[in-house]
DNA sequence: AGCACGCCGACT
DNA sequence: GTCGGCGTGCTC
């Protein structure tokens, strides 16, 4: 009996297509293959996703070409993948693209050893979620996720550990390696393309063990997949924000499930979203104190600018608390960092007035190493890397810097850390502000846990905000915030997508669109974006509804050039 | 994405 | 009369 294949393509249409299979090729055409097709006058690789035995209505071609002996993708992954599509509104070409990276998606008719492949899956193991709420960075959660390593290797299978960025990884790499050695596989976005192929092969055999990586490792190839763990869970890098815009954190959990794996979330500062199922029992939650003696918080002061400055005409970049603190901290031989929410104008302006007021200090700035670092150059060392050189052997005592610098706090000699105005975050006018705070003052104290002289000094015009005043207390920051969202009616008691459009007129078009679609208890808040065109947000408790309408709706070419971007769940950095 | 089809303005 | 603008729609 003749069979068809269902063919997905790399253009930006919602539908699969089907073909028909040459005699001889017979067998070898089998979902998770790429294939060579006739499409419109023109040859395209794409995906088979399916075989159909019956003939479609349709006047079919032939397929032109098998690209792969043995196929790219599991019938798992398709559904991972077919999941991505309907849930972040993309077309399904587009998530298999971002399952499959360039460095591999280019090579050609390579056998991955079928025989791995195609070894039935072991009795499952315990599908459930836990979130791992631990009090610091420290060794608790690490050997906590070993344990869990561990344990998915003695039954014959694989750990996929995620990151948020790659200098999170080596703490765990340097235990990792030290037990498993050759079994460790290692998955980023700065991998060389020829890298990134080998470790995919070696996934693919089974070779790879324990895979770390990034966001995007979230697809990584295995085949014998046991455990996930989505480490600082609630970082925003986690969040793409190229189409398909995805966040790890929920592909993980949805790999997990049709997996039938065990999922562990860990965090300093969980997000609402996972403390919130976590509340609700969805989640299994485990909270881990620090091991061994407690180690104290850092003091914790707040700079209230409102008095400071109620007096004085002239405004400073620096509280008179803050002043005497750093001059404390000087006495004694020790670091400040002082951290400020973007770069600009002000920045300048603090660094004159810090030379002025401390003229025999040694200042450091650090931007991050993506503005002062061109793309070759960050191989060899930016000036940023260099900069934090300098900061770690103890020749800066004062160092200004962006987001950038907080991972690198923790050195020995480091003391006080100074937020020069956190009100520049409270004020940014999204809903997840105090959650931004509130993880930036976690991290912050975290890396001056147990020192003798650790001090936080918060400049604030909200001197008696909650993200402040709870520092180290998450379940009190937790019940504040959500009694928030509940009452603005945000995630996590509703979901939000946001849509992007360049075009005027379509923006107008789409706005109609959605309207007459919408369903009960929908909002569509339409709004402009400055510069970068109009954006719609819509708001509601469930958008399966909305989304199926954007998916149809994007699918017709009519969009192509309005400049339309959909962000389901978006995460502002 | 590409490409054809189609219906309006300005040219040899 | 035709050339070509790009709006619209289709590709198995």
């Amino acid at each position: 009996m003749r069979s068809y294949a269902k063919v997905v393509v790399g253009v930006p249409v919602e539908k699969a297509f089907y073909y028909a299979l040459p005699e001889e090729m017979t067998g070898e055409v089998i979902p998770g293959v790429r294939v060579v097709v006739p499409f419109s006058g023109r040859k395209l690789t794409g995906y088979v996703v399916g075989l159909s035995r019956e003939k479609p209505d349709v006047s079919l071609r032939e397929i032109a070409e098998i690209v792969d002996s043995s196929p790219i993708f599991d019938g798992e992954m398709l559904k991972l993948t077919r999941w991505v599509s309907d849930y972040y509104c993309c077309p399904w070409g587009e998530a298999l693209h971002a399952a499959f990276p360039p460095g591999v998606r280019m090579k050609k008719k390579k056998s991955f050893s079928p025989e791995e492949l195609s070894s039935p899956p072991a009795e499952s193991l315990s599908s459930s979620v836990t979130l791992l709420h631990h009090a610091n960075r420290g060794g608790g959660k690490i050997e906590f996720y070993l344990q869990a390593i561990k344990q998915a290797l003695k039954q014959g299978r694989q750990a996929l550990v995620l990151f948020p960025e790659v200098s999170h990884f080596q703490n765990i790499l340097n235990l990792l390696r030290f037990q498993f050695r050759e079994k460790i596989a290692i998955l980023h976005g700065r991998l060389l393309p020829w890298e990134r192929y080998h470790e995919w092969l070696r996934m693919r055999s089974g070779a790879a063990r324990v895979v770390i990586g990034t966001r995007s490792a979230v697809f990584a190839p295995l085949v014998n997949l046991g455990l996930i763990i989505v480490d600082e869970e609630s970082n925003p890098l986690y969040k793409e924000k190229r189409t398909p815009a995805y966040h790890a954190r929920e592909v993980a959990l949805e790999r997990a499930r049709l997996w039938k794996v065990p999922l562990i979330l860990g965090a300093q500062a969980p997000s609402l979203e996972s403390y919130f199922q976590a509340e609700r029992g969805k989640y299994k939650l485990m909270v881990l104190s620090p091991a061994g003696e407690k180690k104290e918080l850092p003091e914790i002061e707040i700079a209230d600018l409102r008095r400071e400055f109620s007096s004085r005409r002239v405004r400073w970049a620096l509280s008179l608390e803050l002043r005497q603190e750093i001059e404390a901290c000087l006495r004694r031989g020790e670091q400040t960092v002082l951290f400020i929410s973007r770069r600009g104008a002000g920045t300048q302006k603090l660094i004159d007035e810090v030379g002025r007021l401390f003229p025999n200090a040694r200042l450091g700035k650090a931007g991050t190493a993506y503005e002062e670092g061109t793309r070759a150059q960050r191989h060899k060392g930016t000036k940023y890397e260099e900069t934090i050189s300098l900061f770690r052997r103890g020749k800066i005592d004062i160092l200004i810097g962006t987001q950038a610098v907080l991972k690198e706090l923790g050195g020995e000699r480091l003391s006080l850390v100074g937020i020069i105005s956190a009100d520049t975050i409270l004020n940014i006018g999204n809903f997840r502000a105090a959650e931004k705070m509130f993880q930036l003052l976690t991290q912050v104290s975290n890396s001056l846990l147990g020192k003798q002289n650790g001090k936080v000094i918060i400049q604030t015009y909200n001197p008696a905000h909650y993200s402040i005043l709870n520092v180290g207390d998450y379940p009190q920051f937790y019940r504040e915030e959500v009694e928030f969202r509940r009452q603005l009616n945000y995630p996590p008691f509703t979901s939000l997508i946001n849509i992007m459009i360049k075009d005027e007129e379509a923006f107008r078009r789409l706005i109609a669109i959605l309207e007459a679609n919408r369903d009960e208890g929908v909002e569509i808040l339409p709004s402009k974006a400055g510069m970068r065109g109009q954006q719609i947000i819509i708001k509601g408790e469930n958008l399966a509804g909305m989304r199926r309408v954007i998916r149809g709706e994007l699918s017709s070419s009519r969009w192509n050039k309005a400049g339309v971007k959909v962000d389901v769940d978006p995460v502002e950095q």
